[in-house]
DNA sequence: AAGGTTAAACTGGTTTACCAGATTGGTTTA
DNA sequence: TAAACCAATCTGGTAAACCAGTTTAACCTT
């Protein structure tokens, strides 16, 4: 499906996929297809190509997950509505995309991060909130112990984002959470000193939102990346 | 032809794929396992779990995707450097996510397009700037002739996107934009009045970032997604 | 008994064969 | 003539066999 953030950069698969996309693009173009029309049965596309039907497969699942192609069992593979013209352009842009660093994951988990927190202080329902206290007291009962509490603190975080009630925004931060986590636990980058600071901003957070306090929630958010931000580049925010 | 691309059958499909989902993190949680071990194979599942190892192959697709698990050719598969109780959370949202609706679309868009925009304003190269000015001019020219000038239009924000020099929000942005363009197409939103105010909006926005205007760039993309939003809901932002 | 060697087994990936439902085009029927 | 029908065909999905590395452990050598 995706695709995929993490999943593509398998740098064995990801040349030959690659190359297939840009090969079904070229044959969209070259035969004109039309939003909703049908591409070659994926046989005929594993003749044309000279490859495996696998990697047919695997590259439309690819775009599947753009959103550019859609398959119906039994009946075949189309193009989404999208015209030629995006069409191409997504796909380009799909086929050039850098692999994300750790600072621009950072970068867009702060952006959204200061969303959600502030659509959950409007949105929470009750049952969100009850929630959220539990990923919090399970972060605190550990960060008191002095243990590493990286895991539990991500979940609160989830939590907040669930009761964004957006579902957009809650799976992008699902996408993006388990990079910025693997890369923290690789680089080290949570301190101890941090720890006990976490749990009374996190806390204090958790207020704000319970307190339906928009600005608050946001302020305190903020301050909450502000502290890990300086203490990931020695930089302000 | 006239096929309808909606996607009913994957209900289906999807209610395996959770349940395998699942079944794997039960097996996790049953096990023991810790970040790094290995999975059963794919055929030791399929057998335990009674399905069939492309079932298996799939739902393991899925995990890879958000980075939960990740397979080695002639090897195994892993789970990720998560500890067990991230590992949980993060597998119980997804499997808990919600279907993404038009107004959370538009909401998430809006938040990544005011962000890339001011740092495309930041960061924009030569190179970008005119890649830039080519989908500007493709959807001005477009535009002016009346015509339907939607891709020419997502092509211009997806060329700001690129220009923002985060990878991670450029992926998002690609992950979330061809689905706003087919609810788009799907409910008329965009009206020929639209388009000429369009024009020159998008022109503005541009200058801006030509000139490096951070904030002069956000206050454009406030106002051209403001209208827009009040196209479609008829309620300010 | 310890260490090196090798072959059998096990792994994810790939190819091949098969399946059930959708499509289609010719035939029948009103 | 046109609507209804039916079987041959085509589709994506699925299951099973096969492949090429990796891992393992038994075996031989020293």
């Amino acid at each position: 499906m995706f695709m995929k953030i993490e999943a593509l950069n398998k740098t064995d698969n990801r040349g030959l996929q690659n190359d297939i996309i840009s090969k079904i693009r070229d044959h969209i173009n070259y035969k004109n297809l039309e939003p909703g029309d049908k591409l070659p049965s994926e046989r005929m596309l594993s003749e044309k190509f000279e490859v495996s039907r696998s990697a047919i497969r695997e590259a439309i699942q690819s775009l599947e997950f753009y959103g550019i192609l859609e398959s119906i069992p039994q009946s075949g593979t189309f193009v989404a509505k999208l015209g030629v013209t995006a069409l191409n352009g997504m796909i380009n842009e799909i086929l050039n995309l850098e692999e994300p660093d750790f600072k621009s994951l950072v970068e867009t988990r702060i952006l959204l991060e200061l969303k959600t927190v502030r659509l959950a202080a409007q949105r929470r329902t009750e049952e969100q909130l009850k929630h959220m206290k539990q990923a919090l007291d399970a972060y605190t009962e550990k960060a008191l112990l002095g243990e590493d509490a990286v895991q539990e603190d991500l979940l609160f975080h989830l939590a907040i984002a669930k009761a964004s009630g957006n579902p957009s925004l809650n799976t992008l931060m699902l996408i993006i959470t388990p990079e910025i986590i693997t890369n923290f636990e690789k680089y080290h980058v949570c301190g101890d000193d941090q720890t006990f600071k976490g749990i009374e901003e996190h806390k204090s957070i958790f207020e704000a939102i319970k307190n339906k306090d928009v600005q608050k929630s946001k302020e305190l958010m903020k301050v909450h990346f502000k502290s890990l931000y300086k203490y990931c580049y020695n930089v302000d925010l």
